[in-house]
DNA sequence: TCAAAATCGATCATAAACAAACAAATTGAC
DNA sequence: GTCAATTTGTTTGTTTATGATCGATTTTGA
C-alpha cells in the first residue's frame, strides 16, 4: 500500500470516529507502530489531526466544529445517547427527515451515517460535516445567516427554504417542555425555525432529556399537542409521560443502559 | 504500443482505482519501471495525478461519489498556505466577501477569524464550521444541495441566494485554467455556482497554485480576463503570468518562504 | 507518592524506489 | 542507405520508506 493511500485511510477513519489510537492503526493499516507514529506526524503537520500520547484526535471533524458552551462530554450525554440510539430507529431509509442543530440531534446524525437513501435536511452546519461523508445520505442545508450563539442557519433564506418543502419527520431538540405552556426555547429567530418545521413534517419528532421538562423559556413555539412523538429517557417525571400521552403524544422511553461507573473511563482526553 | 496510448491507460486506470502502484503499472503495461516512471512524471506535469513514493494517487474528481484527492489532501500546502497568506490581505474589514469552497479558501478562511465587521457569504460547510466562532464576522451560508465529490452546496436554494446578494469581492479556488480556453472546472454544478458568484462580486479573486495553470476539465466556466486579481505561488511558468497580465489580470505571486531545504520535509517534526 | 506498563523519539539497517546518465532500439527525413 | 531525434531499457549511485532497537517520557494504578 502506498504510503499516501495509508494516510487517506486514516483520514478516512478519523472522519468517522473522532479518535484513534495508534494501535488501532497499526492493526488496522498492517504496519508498525514506527509508520503510524510517522503517519501521524505528518497529518499533524498538515494540520488534520492532533496528536496525543496514544493515538490522534481529528481536527476536520465536524466534532471539533461544536458549540463549545454546551459540550455533550458531560451535560447528560448517556441520557442524550440513549435519546438517540432510540430516535435513530424511527427514522427509516428512503425517507426525507429535518435535522434540526441541537446536541443530541448531533448525536442522532452520526448514527445515520451508514444509511441508504435517505434525504437530509437540516439548518445546522455541524449536522452538515457530520454527514457529509455519508454516500448514502443527501444532505440538503437551508442556508442563512449563523446565529452565533446557536449555531444554526436561521433569516430569511432559511426560511424561504422551510417554506418550500414538505417532510416525511422532522427530529427536533427541545430546550423546555411544559405540559402548559408547551414548548418554548430562548432565542426568537430559533423559535419561528422551529415553527416552520413544524409545519412543514408530516411527523413531528420530538427529542428531550428529563431535566428539560416543566420548564419554560422566553420564546412559545407551539402546544405538546403539535408533537407527534417524543423521546425522553428514563429520569423523567412519570407525571409528565402521563400528561404527553392524554395529550395525544406518543412518548418512547430510551433505556440508558450504559451506566458510568468509572468517574474517567474517557481514555484519551487528557488535557 | 505508443506512449500517448500507455498514458491513457493510466489515466482509465485511475478513473477507476484512486492509487496505482509502480510496480502493478509496470505488469499491467508491460514496461519497465523507467518507463512508468517517465509516464508518472508527464501525467504529473499535466495535472492529472499526484506522484507518491511506489506509485501515484489521481487528482481527477472521480466519476463515483469519492471525493478527489484535491479536496481531501492537502497536497501543495506549503504553496497553499501562502497563496491563503497573501490573499487574506487583499480582504479587507468591513467588506461583504464570497468564499467558494476550496483547501485553499479554506486555508484563507482560517485567517479571517480575528476579523471585525466582515460579512461571509459561502457554500461551504467547512468554511461556515470555520468560521462560526468568530465574533466578529457575519457568516451567510447559500445552502443547497451538498455534493458530495467537493463538499459544497450548490442547486436551486444555493442559485437562488446567489442571485439575490451583491459582494464587495469574491474569492474563488480554480482547479484548471488555460490562457485560451479560460477557467475551467471538473464539475458542471461547481461551474454554475462559479459563474453566479462572477456576476454578483464586484471584484473577482482567483487563487490558483502553480499546478492548476495550462490544464482544462470539462466545464468551461469564463475567459480569464474575467478574473480580477489572481493570487498563485512562486512556481508558475511566467508565461503564464506575463499572458495573465497581458489579459488585463493582476497578478500577486505569493512567496512561499518555507523552502524544503533540508533532508527533514515533513517527518521529524521534533519540536 | 512510587513502580510497572505503554508509548514516544531518535537512530540505524535494509530493501525498495528513485533520478540521472548512458546505451540500445526505433522512428522519420533526406 | 545515413543521420538525427525520439523512445525505451540498463546501469549506477542516491534517496526514501519501513521496521527494529534502545533509552526517555508519559500514563496508569496502587
Amino acid at each position: 500500500m502506498l504510503a499516501e493511500e495509508r494516510r487517506f485511510r486514516i483520514r478516512e477513519i478519523l472522519s468517522g470516529q473522532r479518535t484513534i489510537t495508534a494501535s488501532d492503526l497499526c492493526a488496522a493499516l498492517g504496519v508498525t507502530a514506527a509508520t503510524v507514529r510517522r503517519d501521524l506526524a505528518a497529518l499533524e503537520q498538515d494540520g488534520v489531526l492532533v496528536r496525543s500520547h496514544g493515538g490522534a484526535v481529528s481536527r476536520m471533524s465536524s466534532t471539533n466544529f461544536q458549540p463549545s458552551y454546551e459540550t455533550l462530554s458531560h451535560s447528560h450525554s448517556n441520557e442524550k445517547h440513549a435519546i438517540a440510539r432510540a430516535a435513530e430507529h424511527l427514522v427509516l431509509d428512503g425517507e426525507t427527515v429535518f435535522l434540526e442543530g441541537s446536541t443530541t440531534v448531533f448525536e442522532l446524525a452520526r448514527g445515520l451515517h451508514q444509511r441508504n437513501r435517505l434525504t437530509v435536511v437540516t439548518n445546522s452546519p455541524t449536522i452538515v460535516c457530520q454527514l457529509q461523508r455519508s454516500s448514502g445520505v443527501t444532505v440538503l442545508c437551508t442556508g442563512g445567516e449563523l446565529q452565533k450563539d446557536t449555531f444554526y442557519f436561521s433569516g430569511e433564506w432559511a426560511q424561504r427554504a422551510l417554506s418550500e418543502i414538505r417532510l416525511d419527520k422532522a427530529i427536533l431538540g427541545v430546550s423546555a417542555i411544559d405540559l402548559s405552556y408547551g414548548v418554548s426555547t430562548a432565542n426568537h429567530a430559533e423559535a419561528q425555525i422551529k415553527k416552520m418545521i413544524t409545519r412543514a413534517a408530516k411527523t413531528r419528532i420530538a427529542l428531550a432529556d428529563h431535566s428539560k421538562f416543566g420548564t419554560q423559556t422566553f420564546a412559545y413555539v407551539g402546544p405538546v399537542a403539535d408533537i407527534d412523538v417524543l423521546v425522553t429517557d428514563s429520569g423523567t417525571d412519570p407525571k409528565y409521560i402521563k400528561g404527553l400521552r392524554e395529550a395525544g403524544v406518543e412518548v418512547v422511553v430510551a433505556a440508558c443502559q450504559e451506566t458510568r461507573k468509572g468517574p474517567s473511563k474517557r481514555t484519551h482526553s487528557h488535557k
